[in-house]
RNA sequence: GGCGGCGUGGCCGAGUGGUUUAGGCAAGGGCCUGCAAAGCCCUCUACCCCAGUUCGAUUCUGGGCGCCGCCUCCA
């Protein structure tokens, strides 16, 4: 079972489902730019919770929203003359086909902003019947004060938060806390009708019905990255709790991508692209990177790390060639128990310890590949089978075994004369014509073995 | 100012009151190999500073220094 934990406790709480299927609410992109790799940490986090309850028979119900209207896509459209509505399809679509490439799997359901104002003005409207919520000059503002147990995912009581709050009052917001719900359009902005007037929702006003309308009360967790974790989850919650309606049961964080020592956001405007990593390199590269760090922890993503983590990633990849090469001649019968899936579940469960259980499968490929390199196949047959099975359920399957042209088999085929007939020179030349054509030349037992 | 967190070997990055090592990358040596590649074996080595608790602390407590996140849009 595994447990994480909870920012609103401060410790482990068991991520079991109920009684359907485990409920997942994830906070997505604002699609105003292209994804960087901060989002594609994320992604990568809760993929690979997902992808590890999966694997352990949990039925996962993913929902993960894409903000289609906000202030910075007005900005940008504005900026760009073009329309705002353009500027997010585009976006979006960057960053479906990032998640692609980064072997993310698509949420079940990914929720658009904009195709639930009507449920988010009716939850205004509500808020305002109650009391809690105001009309003001320019939006309608939450009462913070009204909500009890303000500040919990904050980890601070509403008073330090008033305390702290950077922005002077506007004279609008009748608190410096207060947030809005609802964005009165100016001119020229895009709208949608409200009886207080047109406008746009306000940020934390979309998950907040989102997640209820898709996933409904008291689903299992929701994530995002530890920037979230206040204001935008704090006034997600304060809706629901202002409503009496039950949110979320655990709450998770993922810890930021760095550079130099500061968050990546776009708003500091130090992002790399995801893309672009993804063409640098294998993307598994940096899903292992990923993993390597323990997810609430902050992380560093230099050239050197990928490059580290590739080639680790050799070394998954050489023994699953070696295991798919032996699979056809294998020992028929029971293999030897492995005892890593049950290791790698345990640290897997503790708080998704990834470090750990990377270790794990790291030691058990090391420990595979001696098995078979002294020759004891069923030891190494099983536990070269597990290691890889870990690294599947992480989501870090080695690459398909690539197709080899037939014209590189023949010099291959040419290749193995040549050794046999120990015509070392013309071994090599073909060595070095297969390398030109892109593929890695190994010798085996079986004669010259080729990928990519 | 408030709240939260961090400081580990050449690099990344876990973990632990002591006895046997995280793991990956890099480096050096060896084995294997026609050569190479892959693989295996071995080696290197750490815990910010100070004080305290303890038989013993990198691990606990207190203080200090340094760094980061949040309190504003942000994954």
């Amino acid at each position: 079972m595994l447990r994480l934990h909870d920012t609103a406790t401060g410790s482990l709480a068991e991520m079991s489902a109920k009684n359907g299927p485990f409920r997942l609410y994830v906070c997505g992109p604002t699609v105003y730019g292209p994804p960087h790799i901060g989002h594609g940490r994320f992604t990568l986090v809760y993929d690979v919770i997902r992808r590890y309850l999966e694997s352990g028979g949990t039925t996962v119900r993913h929902v993960s929203n894409v903000t289609d209207i906000d202030d910075k896509i007005i900005e940008r459209a504005n900026s760009e003359r073009r329309p705002w509505k353009e500027v997010a399809e585009e976006n979006e679509a960057l960053w479906w086909s990032a998640m692609d490439r980064m072997g993310v799997a698509k949420p079940h359901v990914v929720p658009h902003a904009t195709d639930y104002v009507e449920e988010m003005v009716a939850l205004v409207s509500e808020l305002v019947a109650r009391g809690i919520a105001y009309d003001s000059e320019d939006g309608v503002y939450l009462s913070v004060a009204h909500v009890p147990g303000y500040g919990l995912l904050a980890q601070q009581s509403l008073e330090s938060l008033r305390a702290g709050a950077r922005v002077e009052p506007t004279g609008v917001k009748r608190s410096p806390v207060d947030f809005a719900l609802w964005k009165k359009a100016k001119p020229g902005e895009p709208s949608w009708p409200s009886p207080y007037g047109p406008g746009r929702p306000g940020w934390h006003t979309e998950c907040v019905v989102m997640s209820l309308a898709l996933l409904g009360e008291g689903f299992e967790l929701h994530g995002g990255g530890a920037d979230l974790k206040f204001p935008h989850h704090e006034n997600e919650r304060a809706q629901a709790v202002a409503l009496g309606r039950r949110f979320a049961d655990h709450w998770a964080h993922n810890g930021l991508v760095e550079v130099g020592g500061a968050k990546m956001a776009r708003s500091v405007g130090n992002v790399t692209s995801l893309e672009g990593l993804a063409e640098a390199h294998d993307p598994r590269a940096y899903r292992l990177l990923v993993l390597q760090a323990h997810y609430r922890a902050p992380m560093e993503v230099r050239e050197a790390h990928l490059e580290a983590a590739s080639q680790a990633l050799e070394r998954l990849d050489s023994l699953a060639r070696r295991i798919e090469e032996s699979s056809g001649d294998g020992p028929q019968g029971t293999l030897p128990a492995s005892r890593l899936p049950e290791r790698f579940k345990e640290r897997m469960d503790d708080d998704l310890d990834t470090p750990r259980a990377m270790a794990l499968v790291f030691e058990a490929i090391r420990s595979a590949n001696a098995s078979l390199a002294s020759g004891d196949r069923p030891a190494g047959l099983s536990e070269g089978r597990a290691a890889l099975s870990c690294a599947a359920a992480v989501g870090l399957l080695p690459t398909a075994v690539s197709v080899v042209a037939k014209e590189a088999l023949h010099l291959a085929e040419k290749r193995d004369q040549a050794r046999s007939a120990r015509d070392w020179a013309a071994a090599d030349a073909l060595r070095q014509q297969l390398v030109q054509l892109g593929y890695r030349v190994e010798d085996t037992p079986a004669g010259t073995r080729l990928y990519r």
